[in-house]
DNA sequence: ATAATAAAAGTCAACAATAGTCAAAGCGGA
DNA sequence: TCCGCTTTGACTATTGTTGACTTTTATTAT
């Protein structure tokens, strides 16, 4: 018998798929409608699917012209869940990318990626280039902790 | 179907935007008329997407020649408003007092509350405290910037 | 000068349009 | 059978939209 939400799920995976910047738009009831099944069966699929864990965030917003926002993230797992794989340090072109990524995958907002710039720009003064990138760490670390 | 609030929203930005002093002065039922909706729905949009915590101020006047004047805040204005402001330096505790204050009156987020906390302790083994003041600032002015 | 009128903007409650939550039932494989 | 993943629907929460009514301000008539 099929399966709706492994059905739903490449769905999503498709359309994103089909993006340019990984990250996708869709309405919950409308694509219910469309796979014929309950709306709370999108968000189950979401929930369990679209994970951080597995790389996505998940954004939505209620009411009328609610909407829900897919957005694949491959720097998140290198910056937050893997610790060790990640360089020992950054070029300031590495930093100037990953900031932009972040922002263009609204894991930070434009006010604290130009912060974020600011900072780095700051302490290039001060410390060597690992210091830095433990400070970058630790940085997004806080930026969690004040979610 | 098609979002007002968000019409609204994007149609003031613009306005905005096109103005040199971040002042813009619009009449309520003018715009209701241009954008085929209530008045009313001009006043949610108002209330809801240009608050204090997103940096705006929205002043009217009623009656015959009524206005509604729209302001991007400069962030920084509330550190210059003060007293402290006069000083070439802060003591750790002022800092944290500036950030309590601008956060609870929701002109930087908890997040940007926590980058800034953050960055000023680590800058603090780095520079003095006049320099450090000097950050500080660029700091806010950086925040304005990318508003 | 005062009163009436007109021309704005504000308020609020009702209703509409979304998405989220959660408990319970269904189903399929070990 | 039993357990865990799937599916549904009733209920909740959030956001948007409108219109009737109120308040404020300026202008006009007396």
């Amino acid at each position: 018998m099929r399966n709706l939400a492994d059905e739903i799920e490449r769905f999503i995976l498709r359309k994103l798929a089909g993006e340019t910047n990984d990250i996708t738009i869709l309405q919950r009831n409308e694509l219910a409608d469309e796979l014929s099944c309950a709306p709370s069966q999108i968000s189950y699929v979401l929930s369990t699917r679209f994970t951080a864990e597995r790389g996505f965030i998940v954004q939505s917003r209620r009411g009328s012209g609610g909407f829900v926002r897919i957005v694949r993230v491959p720097v998140q797992k290198i910056v937050y869940n893997k610790p060790d794989n990640i360089m020992d340090y950054c070029s300031p072109e590495d930093f100037e990318n990953i900031i932009i990524k972040l922002n263009s995958e609204r894991m930070i907002t434009a006010r604290e990626a130009g912060l974020i710039k600011y900072f780095l720009d700051v302490i290039d003064d001060y410390v060597n280039p690992v210091e830095k990138m433990r400070i970058f760490r630790s940085l997004l670390i806080t930026l969690e902790n004040n979610s």
